[in-house]
DNA sequence: ATTTTTATAACTGTATACAATCCGTCATGT
DNA sequence: ACATGACGGATTGTATACAGTTATAAAAAT
């Protein structure tokens, strides 16, 4: 719907989907919560249809589940599913360290050396959003270097599902040597040792789980 | 859209689904080929609606691609894309046989056993049909036995994806050494041993890759 | 009081109508 | 001959209407 007033806008069921999309993983609608097409609709003042296209996206993502004839829900939480979630982005990202140590370019590689120096100096400094940016910068190039298509859609899907995750505890301060992982990541990678980078990319990203997991004791 | 005599259908939507699915796997719809939803929708004698739903369930699985404001197209095979999803393949397919090492029940793994012998058997008969079957059902059990849902659901949609490349060069004949290959896997299961079970599974997946990778000299 | 039945409201599933956009063609001008 | 632009057809994107199903709650029966 267009009011005419406001910019003209393509794409509708793209707003759609990010807005549920946000307000999923920002907790505004909750875990187990019933999705009913019209009010959303409503709310976003729009037709059920891209609303509806919107749902059927995030279903995709695991953000939505779907129970036939009933509708949409916001999928449920589980200790379960995030450690599931977990094992398969430590293969994942550990597969993608690994090809990135064949595939990763100058440009990138002092794109992450930059990153790693920044992401010490704002630890320093106490700004922890700052870091928390430069952090997903890493993964997010060692993925992207990974230079295969299917791995990063898989990655994109698990990273948002994990996010949900991360933000119902986010009192917990990160672990104060996740940095120093990175660097022996970098390190490797820089050494081409495939091995290495792998396994250390493996440890990095279950040792992360291991932390989340402390801070979780409430689910399940 | 029910003309009363057929059976009742409920889920219009999942028919419409599974029927382009096939025509996509089967190569019935080529690769690239455009998808119009009117053109679809009158051949199964149904709306553009089920359509719609169903060309976005294919997205997610990969079968089919969305080009935005120029709706769908059979999603284009390519080398590249294959050996990235052989590659994430074997790396949740080397996770599975590791969690399978803790998680497989008695009964999962006589149903293996037999299954083994069983290809052999039907190996030795020709029944190339059956042995294939029993092929999958090898990887099916590991799959299950890790109990990880979300790593089910990635398996899933990979493993269709990877059905259209087996389809377009079936002529070539599975590897003789395959079967020894999962015997080897079922052993190190038997064993409990994590690290051997993973490895196996990885190098199996990867061989599979590289035969189908002869076959396939006209792709790209 | 408890259970069963029935009616109604709410919602999903499907069909269709309408609007916006894209693509190709043909005409016009240089 | 070639580039440019306007028109028309086809197709996607969106809205809405209608049908079928499920859930809810009130009424009836035990």
């Amino acid at each position: 719907m267009q009011t005419g007033l406001e910019p003209k806008k393509r794409n509708l069921y793209e707003q759609v989907y990010l807005s549920i999309k946000n307000a999923i993983v920002n907790g505004e609608f909750l875990p187990g919560q019933k999705l009913a097409e019209a009010k959303i609709a409503d709310q976003l003042e729009t037709s059920r249809t891209p609303v509806r296209e919107a749902l059927r996206r995030l279903e995709r993502e695991g953000l939505v589940t779907f129970i036939p004839s009933q509708g949409a829900e916001v999928t449920p939480l589980s200790k379960g599913t995030m450690a599931g979630l977990f094992e398969c982005r430590a293969a994942l990202e550990g597969l993608a360290a690994r090809k990135a140590v064949a595939h990763i370019s100058k440009e990138e590689l002092s794109g992450i050396e930059e990153s790693l120096l920044l992401a010490s100096h704002f630890l320093e400094m106490g700004d922890l959003k700052k870091v928390i940016e430069k952090n997903t910068y890493f993964h997010d190039v060692i993925i992207l270097s990974s230079k295969n298509p299917p791995l990063q859609q898989m990655m994109e899907q698990i990273r948002t599902q994990i996010l949900r995750y991360r933000r119902i505890n986010s009192k917990i301060g990160f672990r104060s040597y996740f940095l120093a992982e990175h660097k022996e990541i970098f390190q490797a990678i820089v050494n081409r040792d495939a091995d290495k980078a792998e396994e250390l990319m493996k440890n990095h990203v279950l040792s992360d789980l291991n932390h989340l997991l402390t801070g979780l004791s409430f689910l399940d």
